[in-house]
DNA sequence: TTTTACAATTGACAATTGTCAAAAAATGCA
DNA sequence: TGCATTTTTTGACAATTGTCAATTGTAAAA
């Protein structure tokens, strides 16, 4: 069994059968280092499995690329808003490396939901993972500094520290390329 | 019918049976003006409806009360990573008047969406309602100053402004009650 | 290798916000 | 009503971060 069925299991523990539904809306696509996973004004009708590679999140914020999150290898990814109510994403997903991504497709997954509460399930546990980390995101931003927040990516995500450009990592943390340049000095 | 089961059907068209599957589990209960709908360490074994009053969500750092949100009438509230990871809430959730508040109980609730897919599809609904809203207050948070912040919430949510308090609003926008003063003599 | 383009760092200065103290205003209670 | 308490506002100053410009470093292309 292919290893991404196993971190889908890790989210909700599907039977075999249920692994079967959700294998016939998924896709499996390789895109090289620079591809967009999902592209601006492009409405999200999949959630995105990075089973190779990297990638981030970012969006244009007067004329600047704000960079919204990373998704490392073995998770998972989609604009939220776009995916759920169906409009034009202002979010662009793109691979900082090559990589294999699994689309599973919303049009799918919705069918399935209604008729299969297994799925359904799996689907709850999916969505209420990303709500609690897009929770504990929340409480980083704002109420914790720059600094603390460069720490503790140091800490807990250093692999993101690696491959990221600084100017991405500025972004995500909510400051200027020139204060994080500040910033890993006294460190 | 009580005015609460039409909010619970825009979140997801609930049938009948449905809506009565969950009203065995919810439980209706009196508040008044700065009793705890959930107290810090407790672990929330509930979501709660604010059907009449006002509530705030707030937590300490540092010796000081922060305020992460409030929960104006006809909305939902809960705290989510105890709720969803069963540990003891640092987050506090307190009556700022007067309350008529639902409680629906995740025991009977996960019960419910184990063998009921009408209910599993409706808490999927009732998440993915909680994971935008997060999304969009953390773009918010992120990327808009707190002035802005200001004005979008006196045009969007002017009953909050009206509601709370300068010192619960400061936090609320991450700034300091001074900070906020100074802001408002300027529009 | 050299060139070129882009990324990262550094310095000087401006703007914003926080901190602390005090005054003014609002609120609750006897 | 009047007093006590709390909240909000104001002022002075410090600390942080942003902006802009210049410099250095890096990596891909000629």
């Amino acid at each position: 069994m292919e290893a991404y069925f196993e971190r889908l299991r890790s989210v909700y523990p599907l039977s075999a059968e249920g692994l079967d539904l959700l294998k016939s809306y998924m896709a499996k696509k390789h895109l090289s280092k620079g591809d967009f996973i999902l592209r601006k004004d492009e409405t999200c009708r999949h959630i995105y499995f990075v089973n190779k590679g990297f990638a981030r999140i970012f969006y244009f914020k007067n004329g600047k690329e704000i960079t919204e999150w990373f998704t490392p290898e073995k998770n998972f990814c989609f604009s939220i808003t776009s995916y759920f109510e169906e409009k034009p994403s202002h979010l662009i997903i793109e691979c900082l490396e090559d990589s294999e991504v699994i689309y599973l497709s919303k049009e799918g997954l919705d069918t399935l939901c209604k008729t299969h509460i297994e799925i359904s399930n799996f689907f709850s546990k999916l969505i209420s993972g990303a709500l609690i980390l897009s929770q504990k995101r929340m409480d980083s931003i704002q109420f914790e500094t720059a600094r603390q927040r460069y720490e503790k990516l140091l800490k807990t995500q250093p692999y993101i520290l690696q491959k990221a450009p600084m100017q991405y990592l500025a972004s995500f943390l909510g400051i200027t390329p020139e204060t994080l340049s500040r910033i890993r000095t006294q460190i």
